[in-house]
DNA sequence: ACCTGCCGCGCC
DNA sequence: AAAGGGCGCGGCAGGT
């Protein structure tokens, strides 16, 4: 498969000094494909699709439905699927002992990829946007390769500094199976403020029962609603929630297991989620939490270069819908404050709200009460997510701008829609209906965005890692003669990816040439996605040492 | 000894 | 501040 295959492959050709140029991963490739509203599937004139590749949507009422289970087989399975890059692999790297992952059941022939390859090739063709299709499987299989460099560079981790952090909050490193002291005191006070010897502050359930014991009226332990109570527990027990997430997430356990010879090496899963943004797969690198961030630190003589995009989801809305005027709002500076230079709201935390309510079909609360004053400043905007999320209270799919289709619904949301509409329907069955109806036009509306977001940072990446090597190539003229390591070891690259966000391990003296290709690579993306319309990606980016100082 | 569901919370 | 999307993970609870 994608990541698996590339994930082995990539570190033995990264140790010898080998940069893989392109790849072309025909699993994620033929999964969008299969997917997508712009492709026309199935198609009788052309092979079938092969076993390997991940099912495509299913009609409503019929077996075959991609569950979560067979998703999940279909992402992570080692033998599900291959890529053209074995045919490298198998030239390159074949006195690798065979393994179970690549046993010749699972395996596809060169002459089946290939054939698979041309199947892809006419799909794209006879899709109503081939470009567009190219442009996301280009960016998409990139995405794979990235993927599997990240985890082999691996991101730069003092587990000096990360000790500290802990040692700062919880203490001294508790015995083995023991839990810090300060934990220990905080969960005491609490036990004795709720009058409670014996609750277990882990315990969800047995946690509620003695807040409702003590007489607090909460339906949940969740701290926002605990912050609304006035108790002498809440206090001891918030700070106890916030230490014991930090032992138990991120603690001295996930340190042992994930930091080794100063990198930690996380599991990336390329288009690991229905919109294709990246999911993790161990070591939660996509929720590394503020505290702990100061523990990525530069190499002696090297630079991180930090760079997010600013307000990317309401920029990328503004460019799918066209909207000319929230497009407007975004130029030369800061987007939310151009709302409030254009008078829509007051203060820049109400535009950040009502854009957030908007793309997420917010219908109460403050957000809610915005949302209508959006609407009317920005109309084309409003009415792309609008229909996006009618179209999914029907069922139907709805297709990102490079041609990500969501999923159909599962079986059972066709089924409480069906039973609905029987003569002899309850109203609970009715408001069951448009209840799971209103829930999927929520995702259908966040997916467009969402996933049109997703896509905007594939191709920035996929621009940045060909500009990267590019100005790593310059350099390797200078150092050729002591790099005897990986290529890791002395050009600028990709260590860290989040969504909107990038981490460039880089020589310090290179690091002014890579922020510029970082910026160059946006402005590469905005093009790629939206051609000539005027929505701007401006980016947040710092040249530090260590990643709490971006 | 597993597995699954749920909760709470970290990130975007 | 409030409850609207996408995730992963750890812990508990209840099942087999």
């Amino acid at each position: 498969m994608g990541v698996a295959r590339h994930a082995r492959v990539v570190p033995a050709a990264a140790g010898r000094g080998v940069r893989v140029e392109r790849v072309v991963d025909l699993r994620l490739c033929g999964a969008i494909l299969e997917q997508s509203t712009m492709t026309d599937v199935p198609r009788p004139d052309l092979p079938p699709r092969p076993s390997w590749l991940p099912p495509g949507p299913a009609e409503p009422g019929e077996g075959g439905l991609a569950t979560p289970a067979d998703a999940a087989a279909a992402t992570l399975s080692e033998t599900s699927a291959v890529t053209l890059f074995d045919l490298a692999e198998a030239s390159a790297v074949s006195h690798e002992p065979t393994t179970a992952s690549n046993s010749a059941i699972d395996r596809p022939t060169a002459a089946e990829l290939v054939a698979e390859l041309r199947r892809q090739d006419a799909l794209i063709a006879g899709s109503t946007s081939p470009a567009r299709l190219r442009v996301l499987l280009a960016a998409e299989s990139a995405g794979a390769l990235i993927g599997a460099e990240l985890r082999a560079a691996g991101l730069p981790w003092s587990t000096d500094v990360h000790e500290g952090v802990l040692e700062s909050e919880l203490g001294a490193r508790p015995p083995h199976g023991g839990k810090p002291a300060r934990m220990a005191a905080l969960a005491a006070d609490v036990r004795a403020a709720l009058d409670a010897p014996t609750l277990n502050l882990d315990s969800q359930i047995d946690l509620l029962r003695g807040l409702r014991n003590a007489g607090l009226p909460v339906a949940s332990t969740s701290r926002w609603e605990l912050r609304e109570h006035d108790h002498p527990a809440i206090p001891p027990l918030i700070a106890y929630k916030k230490l014991a997430r930090l032992y138990s997430a991120n603690g001295w356990a996930w340190l042992d297991e994930w930091i080794r010879d100063g990198r930690f090496r996380a599991d990336y899963v390329p288009g690991g989620t229905a919109t294709g943004r990246w999911a993790t797969s161990g070591g939660g690198a996509l929720q590394l939490p503020k505290q702990v961030r100061r523990a990525v630190v530069a190499d002696p003589g090297w630079r991180l270069v930090v760079a997010d995009a600013a307000q990317l989801d309401p920029r990328v809305l503004a460019g799918l819908a066209l909207d000319e005027r929230m497009a407007e709002a975004g130029r030369g500076r800061d987007l939310y404050a151009g709302l409030v230079d254009s008078g829509v709201v007051e203060t820049r935390d109400q535009a950040k709200v009502a854009l957030l309510g908007a793309m997420y079909g917010a219908t109460t609360g403050d957000s809610g009460r915005l949302v209508p004053r959006l609407a009317r400043a920005y109309p084309k905007a409003m009415a792309l997510v609008d229909r996006a999320a009618a179209d999914g209270e029907r069922g139907l799919r709805v297709t990102t701008r490079l041609g990500r289709s969501s999923p159909v619904p599962p079986p059972a949301w066709w089924e409480a829609q069906t039973r609905a509409s029987q003569p002899d329907a309850s109203p609970a069955d009715e408001r069951r209906a448009r209840s799971v109806a209103r829930e999927w036009g929520r995702f259908t509306r966040n997916f467009v965005v969402q996933g049109s977001s997703a896509e905007w940072a594939l191709c920035w990446m996929a621009a940045l890692r060909s500009r990267l090597a590019e100005i790593g190539a310059a350099g390797a003229a200078v150092t050729r003669a002591e790099a005897s390591g990986t290529v890791f070891d002395s050009a600028p690259h990709l260590v860290y990816f989040l969504h909107d966000e990038i981490i460039v391990h880089t020589p310090a003296e290179q690091a002014e040439r890579v922020a510029d290709a970082v910026r160059e690579s946006a402005a590469d993306a905005g093009r790629l996605l939206f051609g000539a319309f005027p929505v701007e990606f401006p980016l947040g980016l710092a040249i530090v040492e260590s990643y709490a100082e971006a």
